[in-house]
DNA sequence: CTCCGAGTTGCACCCCTGGA
DNA sequence: TCCAGGGGTGCAACTCGGAG
C-alpha cells in the first residue's frame, strides 16, 4: 500500500493560521511542546463526546475509525464506502494538495454531499469558519461533489424534557456561502504555510495570538525570555501589555507608574518592593458588615454539554456536593455539615432541601467569590420554585469573602495580582495547603465525580469520595481561617 | 468549555465655553 | 448666532479573572 506524503492536516492548518512559528515547531520540533494539563485533556474528551453524540443527527452511518492503521487505510476505507453507496459517514478521511482532513459527519443529501463540522461550543466563532473552509477545500479538491457545508454547535437554550431531542440540542448553521468566499484565501494561506515549513524557523515574536483563539503549546518555549516580575504578570485591564512590550518595556520596574490603573499599580508596587498592602479601615468595615451566626458555603458542581437530567440545559451547572461550616458566635466552635451525592442520581433537590434546613433564615452566609454560589442557588430556585422564597433569602444574606482581596485592600506581594482562593489561602494560612491533596481544584473535583458516575461500582470510589469530601471541606475551613486572619490584621 | 460579576473602554449625548 | 472642542455622564459591549 502506498503511503501518503502529507505536509499538513486540518488541525495544523488552523494552528498555522494562528501562528506560523507554532506550526513550524509542531512539525519540526514537537519535543518542545508544553505538557498538556489533565484538565485540558478532559475538555478535549468532552469535545469528542459531543462529536459522537451529533452522529445521531444522521443515524445509521459508517464510522471511519481513528488510529486504526495508517492514514492511507482511512482514505481507502472512506473511498470504498462512498463507492458502495453509503450515504452517511462519520470521520470520513480525505486528502488533497497534501492536506489531510477528517469530516465529523458527511451526509449525502438530494443535491449532493453535505459536510458537517461539529463543535462542542455554544456559538459560532470565526476560527470555526476557517475549519469548515479547509475541509471544503480538500473535499472539493479530492473530487467530491460537495453541495453544502454546515457548522453544528450546541444550543444552550435547549432544555431537556425526557429523552434528548438531538434536533433541538444542536444548532445547524448553513455556512456554504461564507465558506465558498474563503476558498481563495485558504489556497493562498496553504501555499504560504508549505513554503514556510520548508524554510528556516520563522522569526515571530510573542503576541496576543499566543493564546487566542487557542492556547499555543509552545508558550513555554517562546516565552522563555520573559523575566520574573514582568508586565505580563499584571492582572486586569488597563495597559496594553503588548504595546509596552513593543516599546521595549518588559520588566515591571520599567513601567511608567502613571500607565497603570489602581489595582495594577498596587500589584506592581507590592511586587517590586516586596511590601504588602493592608488597608485596615476597609478590612474592618468589611468584617463589620458580617454578622452571626456565620455560615461558610462552598459548592462543587459538574456540567455536561449533553444534559444528563430533565429540566437541564447544556453546560448548566449541577451541584453534587457542598461543604458548610458555621460559627454560632464570634470565636465559637466550628460546626460542619457536608453532603456528597451518590453517583448517577439527580442531586439537585436533595441539596437544596438540606441547605434550607441547615442554614438558619437570617444567618450571614460567606462564600469565596460569591457569584458562583449565588448562581447555583438562583438556578436551584428556578428548578424548584416551591423553595424560591427561602433560597432568595439565603442569597440576599450572602457576602463575598473574596471582596477584600479583589479590591486589594488586602494584598500580599506574592499574590501575583490574583485573588483566587487557591493563591490566597496558602499565603494567609500556610498550614492549610492544597499541595498534598488528590483533588486540588474544582475542575478535578467535577472530573472525579463524573468518573464515579461512569463506573459506580469501582473499588476506587471510596477513595475518590474521601478525596472529594476532604477538598470541599478544606475550602470552607480555609474560609474560616482567612476570616480569622483578616480579623487579626486590623 | 460556560457562566458570572466587575472593571474598562468606546460611544453617543448633553451642556458649557470661547472664538469668529 | 454658529460651531468646534472640552468635560461630564450613562449605557452597551467587551474583556478579564475566577468559579466549576
Amino acid at each position: 500500500m502506498k503511503t501518503v506524503n502529507l505536509s499538513l492536516s486540518k488541525s495544523s492548518f488552523i494552528r498555522g493560521l494562528q501562528c506560523h512559528k507554532s506550526l513550524y515547531l509542531y512539525k519540526h520540533q514537537p519535543e518542545l511542546r508544553d505538557e498538556i494539563s489533565a484538565l485540558q485533556q478532559a475538555l478535549f474528551q468532552s469535545g469528542t463526546d459531543v462529536g459522537i453524540y451529533a452522529q445521531k443527527l444522521f443515524p445509521g452511518g459508517v464510522a471511519i475509525p481513528f488510529g486504526k492503521g495508517t492514514l492511507s487505510k482511512q482514505l481507502s476505507l472512506t473511498k470504498s464506502e462512498i463507492e458502495k453507496g453509503t450515504n452517511t459517514l462519520y470521520e470520513a478521511a480525505f486528502v488533497h494538495d497534501n492536506v489531510f482532513v477528517k469530516v465529523d459527519i458527511l451526509h449525502k443529501g438530494k443535491m449532493g454531499w453535505e459536510l458537517y463540522e461539529v463543535k462542542s461550543s455554544t456559538g459560532e466563532k470565526d476560527v470555526y469558519l476557517d475549519d469548515v473552509a479547509i475541509q471544503y477545500y480538500v473535499l472539493k479538491g479530492a473530487g467530491l461533489p460537495v453541495s453544502k457545508a454546515f457548522l453544528v454547535h450546541i444550543n444552550n437554550k435547549y432544555v431537556r424534557k425526557g429523552k434528548i431531542d438531538v434536533k433541538k440540542l444542536f444548532e445547524i448553521i448553513d455556512c456554504t456561502k461564507r465558506v465558498k468566499n474563503k476558498q481563495d484565501s485558504v489556497k493562498k494561506e496553504l501555499a504560504k504555510q508549505k513554503k514556510m515549513l520548508e524554510g528556516d524557523i520563522p522569526e515571530i515574536d510573542i503576541g496576543k495570538y499566543c493564546s487566542a483563539p487557542y492556547n499555543c503549546d509552545f508558550q513555554g518555549h517562546c516565552w522563555q525570555h520573559i523575566p520574573e516580575n514582568s508586565i505580563f504578570d499584571l492582572r486586569g485591564h488597563g495597559v496594553n501589555k503588548f504595546d509596552l512590550y513593543k516599546q521595549g518595556i518588559v520588566h515591571l520596574k520599567d513601567v511608567p507608574a502613571d500607565s497603570l490603573n489602581r489595582n495594577q499599580g498596587i500589584q506592581a508596587n507590592a511586587t517590586l518592593k516586596k511590601k504588602n498592602v493592608i488597608d485596615k479601615d476597609k478590612i474592618k468595615k468589611f468584617i463589620e458588615s458580617l454578622w452571626y451566626p456565620l455560615y461558610f458555603l462552598d459548592f462543587e458542581t459538574f456540567d455536561c454539554a449533553i444534559p444528563p437530567y430533565d429540566n437541564l440545559r447544556p453546560y448548566q451547572k449541577v451541584p453534587f456536593q457542598y461543604s458548610l461550616d458555621y460559627l454560632e458566635k464570634k470565636g465559637g466552635k466550628i460546626g460542619h455539615y457536608e453532603y456528597l451525592a451518590p453517583p448517577n442520581t439527580d442531586p439537585r433537590e436533595e441539596i437544596i432541601t438540606r441547605l434550607i434546613k441547615e442554614i438558619p433564615q437570617d444567618a450571614c452566609v460567606l462564600a469565596y467569590n460569591m457569584s458562583f454560589e449565588k448562581g447555583v442557588l438562583k438556578q436551584l430556585a428556578e428548578w424548584f420554585p416551591k423553595y424560591k422564597g427561602k433560597i432568595d433569602r439565603i442569597i440576599s444574606n450572602i457576602r463575598d469573602l473574596a471582596a477584600p482581596f479583589r479590591s486589594k485592600d488586602y494584598y500580599h506581594y506574592k499574590m501575583n495580582g490574583s485573588f483566587s482562593m487557591k493563591i490566597v489561602l496558602p499565603i494567609l494560612v500556610p498550614e492549610l495547603s492544597y499541595d498534598d491533596m488528590d483533588i486540588g481544584e474544582g475542575g478535578m473535583a467535577s472530573e472525579a465525580y463524573l468518573k464515579m458516575c461512569q463506573s459506580p461500582d469501582s473499588t476506587e470510589n471510596e477513595q475518590i469520595r474521601k478525596a472529594l469530601l476532604e477538598y470541599c471541606g478544606l475550602d470552607t475551613l480555609g474560609m474560616v481561617r482567612i476570616l480569622e486572619k483578616l480579623g487579626k490584621a486590623c
